[in-house]
DNA sequence: AATGAATGAGAGTTCATTCAT
DNA sequence: GATGAATGAACTCTCATTCAT
């Protein structure tokens, strides 16, 4: 396996994270080609060698997301049982506080964003990433036993989604705190039958 | 008061509604003056005279936020009790689930978009219309006995950020409908110590 | 009528004589919006109030042919005979020998040109001016009183850009000096019933 | 003769011929070296090997369209007489009816297409190959025993080219039917003196 | 010789804002 | 106050050509 190989993966792999960075910060449509291209240290001609379309390097960005999410998702799987996964991702959001209280959180904006669009499917694709991260959620209600885990479930991402925006538009990180402690010991309240 | 203050007044205040409902739909950025000219009836040229930039009309789109949600609150004042009001509030969101669905909280993803800039100060007024809505609602919990009634507010206005992010991300209004029932069974439960 | 009305038509004609001209003598491809601009001294930004699309000026160079043309029969249908009016258009194309002979026929080489598209349907509109000439032509042929007018009006037109295509590839205007001599001969041959 | 050079060779002759078709049917200005590098199933970054650049790919196509032309005059020349042979180029054009009436005579279109340039000498190159073709017809009319053979060539091939343009800018096939016919009645009436 | 990747100079187009009347 | 027109900066995208291996 070539050097060559390696570096054109971990561009392409670059600009994917660049993109999903610019476009947390400044929105997808305040972000320029430009400045994905100059957060990725890549010229800007050469981006369209690896996206067709701005709206591809969006879609990168989301599948950026849909990574990370993948990560911390496995990462709390390896905890004992549902209840402790379960505060281990809102221990999660809070230790992001400063980041969700400033831009928001990540693919809630963007899907906040994309949704106000009719074509392309972009839109399509953002709820698809939302609905991993419930689908997951849900499934730790379910193994702690909860009746309408699915309802649960968009009770604790909604809740997640409106402290962070709470928290960004009053531009308060305590938001994240106070809520996020409200749901630890909500979670901790929920009895196993 | 001439007929001509009249019909600049109507003017302002139409490109004022027309603003609001554009960017609701489509975002800041995705709209342009003109789109809002034509919503509002009013030549492209002559928005200028009534909003000197752009982000003025945003800030334009804001206040009239503020003043449809002030239209809202004056009418739930005239409701008996707090909790009453609570529970009106909750079903004028539910009953704008498909609007919602569609394009999210007016307000909120507004202040979502905003947040992403630090420059031009829209951000801070963009979570002043959001504060409105708090400092009221945390009137009702505190006319209700309610401890710690600034909490129980940022509880039920994120749940309301969360669950139209929610329904419009995955297309599914029906999210409006299960969880402000969820919030109308949560307010009949507070106790009125 | 104000002096803006008459300069705003003014400036779209420009632009139209602009577009016609400059595509003649560069081809569609090779022409930028901002060639024609200056052609027609205006501002880039401004073409764009007149014309939506590249592709809509080219339309514009396209429906100013049809007008030359239109202009041009016009004359020649004041003269007496159809045998002297087609005699007048060959007169026609043999006095324009010069600019034939460097850019061809401005029609033909743009419906050539715009033949190898299949999408845009400026194809289908470059082959209704060709017919609006075969058209009159094919008149004067049946008022002649000659049997198949409408292949007579193949043939002479034919041989217009038959010849144009050669004198320009050779870069011999006498080419078109020759063939010219030739049709006018063979318009003097044909037999009144 | 090594396999390499061989190679070698197929490729560049299959750049050459993919050059010619490709442009026949997208015009010079909308070929990209991509299409003609895909077409000929070359590498793109390979193409340069063979061809230091787009010019000198078009002026490759414009020779294979003289190879094509000579190997066509080489069939006919081993036709008995002169007048069969001009018909049997006739009979030839016909043949090819449906190419030309989509993309017009392939010299032809790409000759109109450069003479618009005046740099690059290509222009002069079309016109080359258009002499070729003319000078084997005037050739053939001289043997007929015609008088001024040199003008019933210009006719005669300036009638194809127009027939080939009238045909794709009408997008009517029938048009080279037509016109063909005519052309073989005149070549069957011409008297050896 | 071969090849995927890189580069940068435009091109078309949009749009907030300003101008002239 | 009202209005169509004007302006130019910025953006996305394309592509001939070159580079590095």
């Amino acid at each position: 396996m070539s050097a060559r190989v390696r570096t054109a993966g971990a561009k392409r792999q670059r600009l994917m994270a660049a993109a999903a960075q610019v476009v947390h910060r400044q929105g997808v449509e305040r972000t320029t080609i430009a400045d994905i291209a100059r957060a990725a240290d890549v010229p800007v001609g050469n981006v369209y060698y690896y996206f067709k379309t701005k709206d591809e390097l969006v879609a990168a960005a989301l599948s950026e997301h849909a990574r990370q999410l993948e990560l911390l998702t496995d990462r709390l799987d390896r905890l004992p049982g549902p209840r402790e996964r379960l505060k281990g991702l809102v221990e999660g959001w809070v230790s992001q506080r400063d980041l969700a209280a400033r831009y928001g959180c990540p693919t809630g904006t963007l899907a906040a964003e994309l949704d106000k669009r009719d074509e392309g499917g972009l839109d399509v694709e953002a709820g698809r990433v939302i609905r991993l991260l419930l689908d997951w959620v849900e499934r730790q209600f379910r193994e702690l036993g909860q009746p309408e885990p699915d309802g649960l479930a968009l009770t604790l991402v909604g809740a997640y989604q409106g402290m962070s925006l709470l928290a960004s538009a009053l531009r308060e990180p305590g938001v994240m705190d106070r809520e996020g402690a409200r749901l630890l010991a909500w979670i901790d309240s929920l009895e196993a039958p």
